[in-house]
DNA sequence: AAAAATTACGCAATCGATTGCAATTTCAAA
DNA sequence: TTTGAAATTGCAATCGATTGCGTAATTTTT
């Protein structure tokens, strides 16, 4: 074959005598055309290697079979794992994935939005940057009658298709565990309030204590703790109080918990004994560091699976009536050695 | 706007009883029309929400403004990176990144790189999978005139732009270390010798050895223990002989390195005292592990950026009598604890 | 003010595949 | 052999943007 020059149907036609319809026709094994022709032209677009211009085709169909993911970051663990997840199940059905990092930085989302809707993108799986609060631009993908997916970190005032962690409950749990383990005075690090899914860790954190009756200290609360510099900082703080708190619930992430661990190390404090340490997100470190880190998993890639099945259930749905679907997903806590209080460390 | 019905050129043109052909030149910024009118036709798009189809101006300009990236897993570490930094280098050119996973599947490989094809993608970036050394696929792509660029794992036989560690002497350097630390006996726990990374590994294994007269011992050499389950068993074996290895290097990654570490935790073997251990590639986790392991960072990200910026660089490049050029990133020894041998542990 | 040189814009083809409709062929029933 | 229905195939428009070429409008030059 040479350089730069595609075989087309009508290449295939004309060495045929026939026309590029019934090339067409026959490609995608349309009934309308005869079998012999039909394999006649199977046999000779092998032969010259012909490939369907998915350009031309999906122009012609005004379909793209192609999903845009939008995510702070790819090299992120649960946001890898979510794609991966997508990929896994869009594959197969012939789709294409074009991946877009926000790096947290709200106007790169705008920008990444703009680009996958120039895309003709079918459908837009987001999970927004942590600065900024406006949702024009996804306001804009609606408008555009492109389907929005929204996954954990949601814009919730937007009224989309939505995949998320129940964070408040997982949350709840967490805190809960912490408690019945015999730890009484529990910090909590919390992450961005502008973003929902810190918002809920909180609440489910609150509801916890509450039921508990255990009372809400504002001291131990530390706002914006949400990378592992943030963290062991928060962590300093928390720990050279007057009365510092016997455990720590890093609800952002477990690199914030891995924050807490280096700085109760330096400190000579013992954890799971002296300070409990529970993380969130089940990264893959967190099994492995000592005190192994009792963490929330979130199934991200069942996630990613949930988000891809829920855009196909979607597709075909015309039903307008209907509130767009919110599906849950219950994460599991893992309990690990950081907040064996009572087992001897 | 309506839902499903785009603005297009024509609309503008429409609206303000001009061709679209003066709409498409105002809004490539030719200078072939008159300023005023520019800025009208500028203006009504942004009203009207005009977004650019680029299905369509592809299409007409045969360009895809697009690179498509197949690597075994999207959700491990390195690739993650690799990937990051090509969108970072991409995106603000207006590039678009479609992202395929093969599994290590050789089958789905080909099928990637069929649809990238199909795709009609400027050029494809591809890591190999472990299976398989049939290149036909990536015959395939060079046949098409698609760029081809391999990185870290590559088919060497294949004349395409490469983007490569210096893995051979990256181990030789880690097995120095090791020797120069005070370790005699060091084990080898090796990876899939059909990829030529892994291969060079092993040379620069055997190099070392070579350069500080230490016989090679087939006995402690491991084949195919590339997985953290692989390289356990692995250890196991090495670690039950009855003259053991006083080192391991685990030269496929850090995965591996972890199973060595668990079991010589459950053997009671003390690491680095009595045992020596490094691992490939710096993954996240390998400095908090304890004790820290030694590794081999292979600047990831900057290898992705690598990737983009020679891909722009031989774009304009029609010196086709010049050989593919390839590019070696020199790894570099990250030493921490694990091979400590003298320091008390 | 007329001629020459620019500048601005329109016409129409093109990229490759798809598809409604019309035309032709095939085949069986009458 | 004729007729009608069904099976094939062709014709031509279409998706939306781009661009070479030609013409009209404007400006510059003499």
């Amino acid at each position: 074959m040479k350089k730069g020059k595609r075989t087309t149907i009508y290449d295939i036609a004309a060495k045929l005598g026939i026309t590029a319809s019934s090339v067409s026709r026959a490609l995608n094994n349309s009934n309308q055309v005869n079998e012999k022709t039909k394999e006649l032209i199977m046999k000779t677009a092998d032969e010259l290697n012909y490939k369907r211009n998915i350009l031309a085709s999906n122009l012609r169909k005004g379909q793209s079979k192609t999903i845009g993911i939008v995510v702070p970051r790819i090299n992120q663990n649960f946001f890898a794992n979510v794609i991966a997840g997508i990929e896994e199940a869009t594959y197969q059905k012939g789709y294409n994935l074009i991946i877009c990092q926000s790096g947290e930085s709200h106007d790169k989302e705008i920008q990444c939005v703009n680009t996958l809707i120039n895309q003709d993108v079918d459908c837009i799986v987001i999970s927004v940057s942590a600065d900024g609060n406006d949702y024009q631009h996804l306001q804009n993908v609606i408008d555009h009658g492109i389907q929005l997916i929204q996954f954990d970190r949601v814009a919730e005032e937007l009224e989309t298709l939505k995949v998320i962690n129940d964070n408040e409950q997982a949350s709840y749990e967490a805190v809960s565990h912490l408690i019945e383990s015999g730890y009484k005075r529990i910090g909590l690090l919390e992450g961005p309030q502008n973003l929902s899914i810190f918002k809920q860790r909180k609440t489910g954190y609150l509801r916890a204590l509450k039921a508990y009756n255990i009372e809400v200290i504002d001291e131990i609360i530390v706002e914006n703790a949400w990378t592992k510099e943030l963290g062991a900082e928060g962590t300093r703080k928390l720990l050279n109080l007057p009365q510092p708190p016997d455990a720590i619930f890093a609800s952002t992430s477990d690199f914030s918990a891995l924050g807490v661990l280096e700085v109760a190390n330096a400190m000579k404090i013992k954890v799971p004994a002296e300070l409990g340490v529970c993380g969130y997100a089940n990264e893959g470190f967190s099994e492995i560091t000592s005190p192994s880190i009792t963490t929330i998993d979130q199934f991200s890639i069942y996630m990613g699976n949930t988000v891809a099945n829920l855009y196909f259930q979607e597709k075909g749905n015309t039903d307008t009536t209907s509130k767009p679907k919110i599906i849950s997903i219950k994460p599991e806590l893992i309990i690990r050695g950081s907040t064996a209080k009572n087992a001897k460390s």
